[in-house]
DNA sequence: AAGTACATCCGTAACGTTCCGGATACGAGA
DNA sequence: TCTCGTATCCGGAACGTTACGGATGTACTT
């Protein structure tokens, strides 16, 4: 409640000088200094961040907006994507506001919305797509944003980008190497850069042994557990070609495979080999598995943080080099995998 | 970006006339609020919230703050509140903050640092408890804020209140009259009000046929599927005294002490009753449970938009017995319980 | 004709902060 | 003595908004 000027009353000096004096980077005497400060802590001043803001142009608020859709709040991504920014920049001494737009909203409208207000500094983005549309549109109106996800490397943005080719890459490769040659691969929503990229790894992989990627054996869903069930079963209760090895996108879907093996009667890694991409979220850990999952892995939880640095750095108007972060990929050999018979 | 200015200079008229005209409630003609909104949305305008709220005192901004804890992003409770406020403040126009704080700062000095920063007009809380330090510190403070839960019935604050009373008095009068005495409790988090209150629920039911609530046979944790699972499992290993029946905190509780049951080899509800408390959020469906689940219903996901609203009403000063709303419970008896041999 | 009432508008101050040009004082160098 | 540099400070102005006292014009009353 106290204010810059409730100071500069008690002590007699200008509430410029006090101004200056609080942020120590401009002209003013270390005595002056010294008093300033101590009348501050025994005044309990704290800065108006809204006048502050008003004159700097900033409101050290960011936000992160999310399509409404059917089952968000089960999604394991979501809630931690949530927390884990919520976290970063409560820490950081900023607001970060969470935006559930409505599913029938077009993006520009929504940022539109959200950016005439002024009152917001950027935005952190997730699950880019090809061509899309947000990304264009925060661009093109020269608002702060920085991405978590894959985009291709060439873009004029910031970004923290995880290595999918390499996730789809690796896992099947090591499928490969062990004779296998039916893959199937239950990635994520189509549409996803992720999704393309980490297809493009697997079938990469298949290529150097001179196969295709069946299509029939892929599927595009939203990661859950009940995802990785039903396609497993689906798989098995056809008359279709069924895989002798199976691609998970994260460890729900390896969940649900696993589920759905033991209904079916399939001995993993006897009779069906499972990989899968393990993003060290809390809601499934690898731990669970029997037998032991083997994984590509890339601890997403570690991202926030630096998202959180690029988008400020962003803000304040860091070089774009500084502000793109690549991050490998490792891959864990378990007991989840065995030759072709 | 618009500001009053352009449209004031767009129009030829002075900036506190477009103002006035805005916001509608002041002396404008008819012809000139007109050509301000078609100016404002032409112009794209949308105002300065740091501007309005430096004269005002209002921000728009409103936040909710949880302690940090292990097992917060699956706690279903918590996940449900972030999104359904921030659908709710979205769409009245607000901008919602979800705030994680440091387990080890005590709330004081989080909401101290907080509203230090001028920038908020309100908090949410959840989870009270007897003697709640937050809210007593709010209240010193004259901040607005709205509870979301049980707070004994004289308090002089704006709260959306459940009768959790009744849960613990139906469900256990259920139970008691179909003859069992030997009630298990696997309640909330000890200290929480709406724990205390449901148990003395269960005791007053209880206590009308002159039978106590055996205190091993209570157990308080967070709200969890293992938690359920693991304390029935434990009821029915040591060789303490077994309940016949048991009341569940939540779905997630119930779905533990099923799959416990089961395990087991205890047939609900031939040889163990069971009853729940059902709010209705989607993590745990009551079509899912085999018996049918007998429970006393509240759907949680109905108060986000009257706590938005309770909480608007405080920040504008509307008058306290306008903002305490108070839900009874339902009942619904279903197959779980059966009558004791 | 003068006064009153009302509708409609304007100008200015204020909110708390930062920025910046310019004061003031003092000592050093010419 | 005059100029110059430096250290330290002050006084506005500005950011975009709202609140408020007052100004203007019109119509109606007496």
């Amino acid at each position: 409640m106290a204010t810059l000027k409730d100071i500069s009353h008690m002590l007699g000096i200008s509430v410029s000088q006090v101004s200056a004096a609080l942020k120590g980077n401009s002209d003013v005497s270390e005595e002056t200094r010294r008093r300033v400060q101590a009348a501050a802590k025994s005044l309990n001043y704290s800065p108006n961040l809204s006048a502050r803001k008003l004159v700097s142009g900033r409101s050290g608020i960011v936000a992160l907006v999310v399509r409404e859709h059917e089952g968000l709040t089960r999604d394991a991504t979501f809630v931690e994507t949530v927390a884990g920014l919520s976290r970063q920049f409560s820490r950081r001494n900023m607001q970060f506001v969470l935006h559930i737009a409505a599913a029938n909203e077009p993006p520009e409208q929504t940022y539109g919305r959200l950016i005439g207000g002024g009152s917001l500094d950027g935005f952190v983005l997730t699950e880019p797509e090809p061509e899309d549309a947000r990304i264009a549109y925060l661009q093109a109106q020269g608002v702060p944003f920085v991405v978590s996800g894959n985009c291709g490397s060439d873009s004029n943005f910031s970004f923290y980008e995880i290595d999918n080719f390499s996730v789809g890459y690796k896992l099947a490769k090591h499928l490969v190497e062990n004779g296998h040659r039916r893959i199937a691969l239950l990635n994520g929503r189509a549409g996803l850069n992720s999704a393309y990229q980490r297809q493009a790894g697997v079938e990469a992989a298949l290529k150097e042994v001179g196969v295709d990627l069946l299509p029939e054996l892929i599927r595009n869903a939203r990661f859950s557990e009940s995802y990785g069930l039903v396609s497993l079963t689906q798989m098995f209760s056809t008359e279709q070609i069924k895989p002798t090895a199976v691609v998970c996108g994260n460890l729900s879907i390896a969940h649900g495979v696993y589920r759905a093996a033991e209904a079916i009667g399939l001995v993993i890694p006897d009779d069906l080999s499972v990989v899968a991409h393990d993003d060290c979220l809390p809601h499934h850990k690898v731990q669970g598995f029997a037998p032991n999952l083997t994984v590509s892995v890339s601890d997403l939880s570690a991202s926030w943080g630096p998202l959180a640095d690029l988008l400020i750095g962003r803000i304040e108007g860091k070089a774009l080099s500084e502000l793109q972060i690549f991050v490998p990929v490792d891959f864990i050999e378990r007991a989840s995998v065995a030759p072709l018979r």
